[in-house]
DNA sequence: TCCGCAAGTGACCGGCCAGTCACTTTCCGA
DNA sequence: TCGGAAAGTGACTGGCCGGTCACTTGCGGA
């Protein structure tokens, strides 16, 4: 993972940085393998090639602080440039023109998704892990909110421009990410299936499910020729 | 959790199965409460009365097998009756009598998970945990497909009938599960929030989450105004 | 070249816990 | 009432792992 870095920097804290993301790219790795507890920092030094003390001048709380690390700057981050590349100057005041939109910025998130696959997969997995630091909880409730905030104020702005129902933003955009969550995990579960192959594959590819996200969100299931809502 | 016990069963054998459910009464307080990997056995056993020994006599494979026989015989089996109780004999020939069956049922689990909190919620955050053995994750992932299968039945059957629109059955049950999965966990969120209030409570009471995740998935996000899709 | 310090290291410690098994208790039929 | 089998028990073991710290390494300035 290349980063542009400032370079004001001296070599010693580009290399001091470079070590640190060496270490957290080894942590993902990790955590993403084997979940956050499976994951040990024996093994994350290890496949840092470092001593496990090392770890720990980098990131002195350890085990949970690297994990609460990655989520924020891997993790979060990228989901809010996702939001923020798909809705910047974006047209939300037409039905058309909404659905256009968040149609975009679905295929944006799953192909976002595809190519952070393991990342991404650990935190749906682990994000409300039970037996974390109540303090460390709170963090994690607070991103999480901060994304679904960053996702809530478009579906508002374009629910004011009459584009969408005039449903309350907050709950329109946990069902949103709740949508993409769901194919996340059946994708995940079609995978793990490769060996004893039980149920088909659910969906299919990025485009394909972004099709069909898009339409079950903002079409809705019902026939068109249904009357509309009583 | 009392169970109707078939009376030819001898003395002792409903005696067993009683220490049974007992057994499985306390592990599932523990779960809910500490997550699987912060649950003891030792706890388990103390809060259900019994030595530890005890325990392995009952369920051998002790705490993998504690975990699963109640995801199989309390959660999954719940899950069954609430689909089944929603959908027998329902009446799915048309969008409108479709859109109340579903109502029906997304308020029927609602209302569920509202009186099984603790169960469904660990579950929701466990179920798909890593770091288990392989043959237990198969044996979850077929519990999860049984239920999409079980509700993507009712969806295929209200397709067929021309009531909702002509979409593959199984991704629309994921859909489905994944919306309530959201509200779920938006109420956990709100819940740990209690302590340190970051969010507003997201959805209202159950009845109030029924409606509007089935104006969502039913009626769809966009303006009723809109031209139908292209 | 040499010295001192910042950086790196991994053996070690303490705590935790799943699972075992030799022993005790309870039950029941004779 | 008694004896043996079935059920229950919890101290113990072995392994694991997060975090520490006394030691080593190597870099950069004098």
């Amino acid at each position: 993972m290349e980063v542009a870095v400032a370079p004001s920097l001296s070599r010693r804290e580009r290399e001091r940085l470079a070590r640190r993301e060496a270490m957290l790219d080894a942590a993902l790795s990790v955590f993403a393998e084997k979940g956050y507890v499976g994951a040990s920092v024996d093994e994350i030094a290890e496949r840092a090639e470092f001593g496990k003390g090392t770890i720990y001048n980098y990131f002195p709380d350890g085990k949970d602080e690297l994990f609460l690390t990655l989520f924020e700057e891997r993790v979060a981050a990228g989901l809010h440039r996702v939001i923020e590349s798909s809705f910047d100057g974006a047209d939300l005041s037409a039905p058309a023109a909404a659905r256009k939109t968040f149609h975009g910025f679905i295929r944006l998130l799953l192909h976002y998704f595809e190519e952070s696959r393991g990342p991404l997969l650990m935190f749906m997995k682990e994000g409300h892990r039970t037996k974390i630091a109540v303090e460390q909880e709170v963090q994690f409730a607070r991103h999480f909110a901060g994304i679904i905030d960053a996702l809530a104020a478009p579906i508002e702005q374009a629910v004011a421009a009459g584009a969408l129902r005039p449903l309350p933003a907050h709950p329109v955009a946990h069902v949103l990410m709740g949508n993409v969550r769901a194919y996340l995990m059946a994708e995940v579960d079609a995978d793990c299936d490769s060996s004893g192959t039980l149920p088909p594959t659910p969906f299919g590819s990025a485009d394909e499910a972004a099709e069909f996200l898009t339409t079950v969100l903002f079409d809705g299931l019902l026939s068109p020729d249904s009357a509309p809502d009583a």
